[in-house]
DNA sequence: AGTCAATCTTGATTCATTCAAGAGAATCGG
DNA sequence: CCGATTCTCTTGAATGAATCAAGATTGACT
């Protein structure tokens, strides 16, 4: 629905406009799409929307909390919906796919570094790399499949 | 103290050529140094380098071991001599200076995430955000940060 | 030395992202 | 409701890292 997207765009002070709500419908809609995707989701629902649109509303809904990026290497930067909890990712090594992940439970170990060489630490990300359920099968019995699309 | 150098070459079934020698010298003399950086330095002291040398060289380096390729986002792919520990990296969100961090607790303790989603996980890479103690000092007097809350 | 395969050079190309300038639209005070 | 202001979008070009391709060199082994 459009106007939950939009109010929570009012409640962040931004304009609401139509590409605004689109991509942030879009990011609701596919966890961890990355820019491209995001770009086809909005002109498959509004028609042609320049693609610097999209970097100049991704920006502003970064900058304004309601979506968070995340870049893996070797992967153009995808967002995500879930903000503001404390979770991380793994990202598959064969094809790219990115799941979320919960930090282990406890006293979050990495996140107390034993010598921050005098940073002012203030977050910490954690990717983990290793082979997706499908990738880690077809890697058994033979070529694992190229990159693909992200897939939660 | 190229023969080091050399004999790590050849310990890892690498062909020893000038480039290699250069591109594994200046990984050592300066850790996280971009690639920009490689292809200085190897200029610097062979002449002119073509640019794919030193990305194949560093690709060949890192596929043997011999050397490590971090990617902060927001900054092209880095390089470093330490490798086979269990070690991550503090970058500056101001000047994007990087530094080492070794893990505060145990051997691999990031490898334990709460719910892995079926991923077959062999790797964890953290990457602390922060600033770094010049830049913030000169945030202190002048512009003050406008970060958000630090969300772990 | 001679041979072969790995490596380097040259030059072009891809891709994600950013820059710049102007047209257009959302919000707010009246 | 309406105009003014300011933010947002469009258009078009540019940047920068990295990759691809083809041919010339060169290291390693016999």
């Amino acid at each position: 629905m459009t106007a939950d997207h939009e109010r929570m765009l009012r409640e962040a002070s931004l304009r609401v406009t139509r590409p605004r709500v689109a991509v942030l419908s879009a990011v609701h809609d596919e966890p961890h799409a990355d820019t491209a995707s995001i770009i086809g989701a909005v002109r498959t629902e509004l028609g042609e929307v320049s693609h610097q649109a999209v970097y100049d509303v991704l920006r502003a809904l970064t900058a304004a909390g309601l979506v968070r990026c995340i870049q893996p290497p070797g992967s153009p930067a995808r967002y995500e919906s879930r903000v503001g909890d404390n979770h991380h990712h793994v990202v598959c090594r064969s094809c790219g796919a990115v799941a979320d992940v919960d930090c282990a439970v406890g006293a979050t170990p990495c996140l107390t570094a034993s010598d921050s060489h005098g940073f002012a630490i203030d977050e910490a990300e954690v990717v983990y790399r290793g082979l997706c359920p499908a990738c880690a099968t077809a890697a058994g019995r033979s070529a694992p499949p190229s990159r693909k699309e992200s897939r939660v």
